[in-house]
DNA sequence: TATTGTTATACTCTATAACTATA
DNA sequence: TATAGTTATAGAGTATAACAATA
């Protein structure tokens, strides 16, 4: 079996793929910007993304137990980065959306929380920045994906 | 600015990375196939790559602090995945090195505990396939350029 | 009864601080 | 005194189970 074959194995890509991202991962979770964790920026992001959401379709979107995001949403809220509104039709469902602190606050991570990654990534050459980006597009849709 | 010019801004490019990295550490951590963490695995991985190392460069490569990996090389170590030898000629040193279980346990996780991601994978182009493998290359270089 | 979301509780992982043993 | 690693303890973050409110 060539190199050129072995890169492209299913297996081992996955794998390569997997310790890659969980290090990476790992490493962002410790660059943790603020008072604000990962998974709450990821909420929000998505919260602003996909607009106003349940909490119900957030969980499954952020793929966390409904209780978790019960406690990630509540988190947003005290810190007033998105706000809750009941359903006047049927009273047991909350939208969520951002406010503009929410939206600010977005705007400062792209440029400031991401300062580690963006530094990284200032260093590569186009080609690799672009390897990059078609690589978190291709990351994205294998999520959105999924069945 | 074209869009082709925005996909490749270090910041924009680097929250995308973020996110896309973020979650999809997540869904894999979820995926989590048996009794070894993730970090455990992570670990294991690199004591098989790297060689017989010392818990303080072990630490250094995750990117975890000592007491940290103190216990998932003792969580290893109880589970027969890695083995434990003393420095003869300092005592405070302690080196670690896969066991053949251990060896084994990651080739199972070779075509197993990734079946996730292999399953995804397989569903792509030899083209997307090929961006990725490229793209876990420029990750793993990402995180071993750093001081 | 079924569904949406919450509260109570426990577990896992990691970190910092204090300690042991070796040098 | 300095260093390698460990133990003690605490803090995030998440999950499951039980519950409350609404339909």
């Amino acid at each position: 079996m060539k190199i050129s074959d072995a890169l492209l194995d299913d297996t081992e890509l996955a794998a390569r793929l997997r310790l890659a991202v969980t290090r990476l991962a790992r490493r962002l979770r410790q660059q943790t910007a603020g008072e604000v964790s990962q998974s709450q920026v990821s909420a929000l992001a998505s919260v602003e993304r996909l607009g106003p959401l349940t909490l119900g379709e957030l969980a499954a979107v952020e793929r966390v137990q409904p209780p978790s995001m019960t406690r990630i949403i509540a988190a947003l809220e005290e810190a007033g980065l998105v706000e809750r509104t009941v359903d006047e039709r049927d009273r047991r469902i909350a939208r969520v959306k951002t406010t503009v602190a929410g939206q600010r606050f977005l705007e400062r991570s792209r440029s400031r929380k991401n300062a580690y990654l963006a530094a990284r990534v200032r260093t590569m050459s186009v080609e690799d920045r672009a390897v990059l980006a078609r690589a978190a597009t291709l990351l994205e849709q294998l999520l959105e994906g999924e069945e």
